[in-house]
DNA sequence: GGTTGGCACTCTATAGAGGAGAGTGCCAAC
DNA sequence: GTTGGCACTCTCCTCTATAGAGTGCCAACC
């Protein structure tokens, strides 16, 4: 896990820790910097404003706190977050109530596997006021269960391919105009004779036997041009990481007060357009590895330097795996973010087990 | 079409339209008032400015132009940019070379039905520079070409219906643990025969039928249950309007002065994300009434009162019909977002055609 | 030695004043 | 009908002054 950087001069006690954490739950509160003279009233510490500005001092020394003026308040700095996340909040779990009304949600659309991800995502921005994103889970080896030819309009057919947990692909593909409905059929048996139960590789050494059939045969030929078209779609499905990346409630993000000259926003915005940032991010984490925060300039492209991130695995280890997750300014309020990213992330588990069951 | 109230005290001389195609022109690019002494110089009018401004002053009275404040220039108003959609533009149409990339572009996921509209918007947004948006082709009534039943962990199916056109659907289906793939095929084989080829309304009626096989048949119980679900989703399917709407290209929209405090957006964004506008919108039009324009308050719902939306339908009159368009400030370029509108939704309509064919 | 009150200092944010500039509307003259 | 001239209006920018928040430092205190 990428760790803020804290050249430390040595361990910060607990009363240092306590100020830290109270400047930043004050500032994701407020989004204004804080000041020592606020910190003694509001948090009713014992004792001055003046001893608070030394263990302020210190904590910017510390680099986990920042001044963006002389005389302004303090502000968290990206390691300020990492060692709140990681040392000092509490985890807040969604309340029972929230958990409830999610479970009935989620009960709607029980049986749509392809709801399941938007769903997750809507939720997760609603709980947290921030931006849900979610993807499906993506099996880790496509393997096909089945292939359906379906006659469209006169040249022209559906190759419809059936995978593990029946995630589905489909194609189009021209025919021969003298093509008839049970050539089509036939053409579906045998490919399905062949490859039916096959990974995408697998499929690739078996097709080669379609090349020794005669040339003229025009049903080898349809499942020749069939397999071949099939066998593109898969490996183009097993290399990317990222199919479908799907997020709901970027509006609350552009609602922020830091967000309110949207030129940092827009970034935001293309970085979550082009999805390399988070097939990247995909490629690396295991489902196994749990939660995953990431903060700021943690984020290695520049336009993520002002969002953070959290992240929860769901699905199969050895099968398929999927994200859910929170995005919102750094100022997110983690405690609640992390509780219902795990949560959600659980339930989307027990969902994907059903199907294996 | 909406059309913009003119309480006319009289027709338009060329000499004022000109005045107002300038206008409007010259505040499409400028996105600043427009003063009578600038359209003299930069226009080559062969009159004063004293004269300009008689004129300036008529069109305003005429509910085509409108003054910020006293000392301002004029600035279209909704009904001034109708007029000159209607009557005074000329319709700019792609150049020949963003035609044929665009052709390529669309070269590239020629068998990928499900691709068409997303890469349609996505072309209208860098076309235009402004928001695209898409949505897939709908049919007007779902055909059932067939049904497939798979068998996923030991109590879980899926259930995959084929509609016209090779749209798929797909539901899960609680098993009994005894059932076997021999069953299910079994009763995807009963559920295809007696269903294949119909409508929804056809479909319910023909289920009717297994109520009155014996109930302790297991298939039969089995192909009520999945023919149950179909009938469900099949009607949801039909009743909903906008199954998907695609849109890329918002961060353009971001970029224009009037959307840089970012409020007014938010709303447009809001009315994006809650499809309902949408729905009401498609529900009114048909394929054969070509391109439409809606401007700034002429939408409905306040939220949309900021932006102007160029529609183009696809698809075949009696089977399946889709939208493209372009969304932008009312400030946009109509005589280019109308040209790219209009070829895209004709290579729509080229890439359906071929279904059919 | 840590803690505290006091104080000078710094920087921001806000409001007000003044002036430049753009553009209008009107009018008398052409 | 068109034009040049002119007074007027309003915005926008800059400049200045001021209030206020918060710091850093220091000498005094416990």
């Amino acid at each position: 896990m990428t760790r803020g950087i804290r050249r430390s001069s040595g361990p910060l006690d607990q009363r240092a820790q306590a100020i830290l954490r109270a400047v930043i739950e004050e500032y994701i509160t407020s989004a204004a910097p804080v000041g020592s003279q606020m910190l003694v009233e509001r948090y009713r510490l014992q004792v001055s404003s003046a001893t608070v500005r030394a263990i302020l001092a210190e904590l910017e020394m510390e680099g986990l706190l920042s001044h963006p003026h002389t005389s302004a308040g303090r502000v968290p700095t990206d390691a300020g977050y990492r060692f709140y996340v990681e040392s000092l909040m509490g985890e807040v779990p969604l309340s029972p109530i929230e958990q409830l009304t999610i479970r009935h949600q989620f009960g709607q659309v029980e049986f749509a596997t392809d709801q399941w991800f938007r769903l997750a995502a809507t939720t997760l921005a609603s709980a947290t006021r921030s931006a849900g994103i979610a993807t499906p889970a993506k099996p880790r080896a496509a393997q096909i269960r089945r292939f359906e030819l379906i006659m469209i309009g006169d040249r022209m057919a559906s190759l419809i391919i059936v995978l593990n947990e029946g995630t589905l692909k489909q194609t189009l593909l021209t025919l021969d105009p003298a093509t008839t409905e049970k050539e089509l059929e036939e053409a579906a048996r045998r490919l399905n004779a062949s490859c039916a139960g096959r990974s995408a590789a697998d499929v690739a050494e078996h097709l080669r036997w379609f090349d020794q059939a005669p040339l003229d045969d025009a049903i080898f030929a349809l499942v020749r041009r069939a397999g071949d078209r099939a066998l593109r779609l898969l490996r183009e499905f097993d290399a990317a990481s990222v199919e479908q990346l799907f997020s709901d409630g970027l509006l609350n993000v552009m609602a922020a007060p830091e967000f309110a000259s949207s030129e940092k926003l827009r970034r935001v915005f293309e970085a979550l357009e082009n999805r390399s940032y988070f097939a990247e991010l995909f490629d690396t984490v295991t489902v196994d590895g749990g939660l995953r925060v990431y903060i700021g300039r943690e984020n290695r492209p520049d336009e993520m330097a002002d969002v953070s991130l959290v992240l929860g695995p769901y699905g199969r280890p050895g099968a398929a795996v999927g994200f859910v997750g929170v995005l919102g300014p750094t100022r997110l309020r983690y405690p609640q973010a992390i509780g219902t990213v795990r949560f959600v992330s659980g339930l989307m588990n027990d969902l994907v087990d059903h199907l294996y069951t």
